[in-house]
DNA sequence: CTGAAAGCGCTTACAG
DNA sequence: CTGAAAGCGCTTACAG
């Protein structure tokens, strides 16, 4: 592989000048550019981003710690993230969580020993003494979607606790009045935001939520199956059950689904984050959105600003209702908007 | 953040003696490394993995170039591939072509130039002069899924051309005759691999696949709700639609919905790519599924194999039909086994 | 077993 | 406008 040195001697000029051409630097005279233009051209020569790393001492690099890539919603997040920081000259590398906090910890290790510009990231946990340290040492840092309390970092989240009112006042008209949720991790702040929001706006209605109904998930499709089976056994199941994620949603319905049951007749479904699949599904399941796209663009842009010494500040956006067929809602009360709703590209 | 020459002064040694600590050289007295431990504990010290990159000329990284992250059978081969190669002491860096070849190039660059230790791709066309240069210049490369024909590198994936007759067989056995499909770009092996194999299988039973039933799509949703709504404008539309992926099997539905047709009662549905929502959409739709996991894993040993310096073999594994009820299969024919299929954790 | 020194491929003051 | 030289933080022959 050629490298600078080649090009200098090919172009009949100083490495100092080859650097000084690929940076855009304007002392160059237009006959030096013009040589050495057409070296690295003949030799196809690519700049080493290693070792202009290790001089620079900046990698134009985000590192994107999130907590389950097999999640749509983080899916969709990472695109959105890795677009608007192409576009603002930035790569992103992304470590997958898998909701363990060990794992998490491995990426973020790994990311800082790469010595990535900034850190995005929708922690799994409470904060583990790492992350703390990483706040700590002044590494540029955003979180999205998740957050940790009482930490000085900016965060780009969507507030679900209108949307989650929303969806019991919802559910409260349909005439139900037992209401059960799968709830994330509590260590996380979605996890639960998602449950006090729910029990605050059952308290409203009077409504009590006992021990019984809060089935503890960890936001994995898995923990979805077996708190949706606790609950079918219950003396008295719940008439709804609320996931406060789509892969706990995925669960419920396989539970539901193998003992037979069924959707929303023996028992309704309702779901935290709307993936495209909602609209297929059978029923078409209420849903509450996040505008991911969103979120992840301008968490970008908050920790760039960050990074390049801008003021950076947090976001929060709305979340909203999506009702549709899966808690008993009357048939044809509501219709799909076409074409269904999906990511922008 | 404390260097190496920081750990040394503290240790009271050189950074050679650090250098080699850290390294697990064997040459160096017991008293010496625990001096030099106790240093990198308290300093918090981290090995900056840009200089020791630059230095010996590997980054322990894999570039992993995908289709498109939005797409479910991608997003788990990424899991699976970053979690082998973890286990094997290397990280991934993923690219997401978004079908597009541009930006397939624009990651490749990227990640050449970040002097990754070897690529997986599953190539989003017939080969770009960048990509070919790469092999050329024998960077160690592997392709998964999609591959370039007539390129010397290794070949993970899996052969759909047994599920896909196994797919008309059974489409013929329930009776139907007009079959068509919704083809991925030609210029991806993929692409052509599987209208290949279903006109091929059409063929055997006398059946013609006229152009009108040949729809183009991009492997995205958008393609399949198009192409769709051309085979619904047919003045003899198709029994069957089969779609070349579980997008445009998504696009379908969506094009489907909005007229107000049935699965299967008006218009059938297959996929190719299982993924778990299929169990749950109305209704649940018969795919072809691949063994995702394995390809993730077998494709990182393969390019790791090739890194190391041994020799690395292509590997094909088959795909199998799964017939679920979008076909217009006789109801509870087919039991799904429980728990629903999911990814392996 | 240990250290001084070279060198990986760049960038960037500093002189001229 | 241009080049010689230092230096980014490591690793690794080479001597001792």
């Amino acid at each position: 592989m050629a490298g600078i040195k080649d090009v200098a001697a090919a172009a009949g000029v100083s490495v100092a000048t080859v650097s000084r051409v690929l940076n855009g630097h304007p002392s160059v005279s237009a006959e030096a550019r013009t040589r050495v233009l057409a070296a690295v051209r003949t030799l196809g020569y690519r700049p080493n981003a290693v070792a202009r790393s290790l001089r620079t001492d900046q990698t134009r690099t985000l590192g994107l710690v999130i907590s389950d890539v097999l999640n749509p919603y983080f899916t969709e997040l990472a695109r959105s993230v890795e677009e608007e920081a192409r576009t603002l000259g930035y790569s992103v590398i992304i470590g997958n969580a898998d909701e363990r906090p060990e794992l998490q910890d491995h990426h973020v290790r790994t990311l800082l020993d790469r010595r990535i510009d900034g850190l995005l990231i929708s922690p799994t946990d409470g904060g583990s003494p790492l992350m703390l340290d990483a706040v700590r040492a002044g590494t540029p840092m955003v979180f999205v979607d998740r957050w940790i309390p009482g930490v000085d970092v900016p965060v780009v989240r969507a507030d679900g606790r209108a949307a989650v009112h929303d969806l019991v006042a919802h559910l409260h008209g349909l005439g139900h009045r037992r209401l059960a949720i799968i709830a994330g991790p509590a260590a996380t702040t979605t996890g639960s935001e998602r449950v006090d929001a729910f029990r605050e706006a059952l308290a409203e209605y009077g409504i009590p939520l006992p021990d019984a109904y809060t089935g503890q998930g960890d936001f994995k499709a898995d923990s979805g199956r077996r708190v949706t089976e606790d609950f079918l056994d219950l003396a008295e199941p719940p008439e709804v059950v609320f996931a406060a994620d789509n892969l706990m949603a995925l669960g419920a319905l396989d539970a539901i689904r193998a003992r037979g049951l069924r959707v929303p007749e023996d028992i309704g479904l309702a779901a935290f984050d709307d993936i495209a699949w909602f609209v297929h599904t059978d029923p078409p399941i209420t849903a509450i959105a996040q505008p991911t796209g969103e979120l992840g663009r301008t968490a970008v842009r908050a920790l760039v600003d960050r990074i390049e010494g801008r003021p950076a500040r947090s976001v929060t956006v709305p979340a909203r209702l999506v009702a549709r067929r899966s808690c008993g809602e009357p048939a044809h009360a509501h219709r799909e908007p076409y074409p269904a709703r999906r990511s922008r590209s």
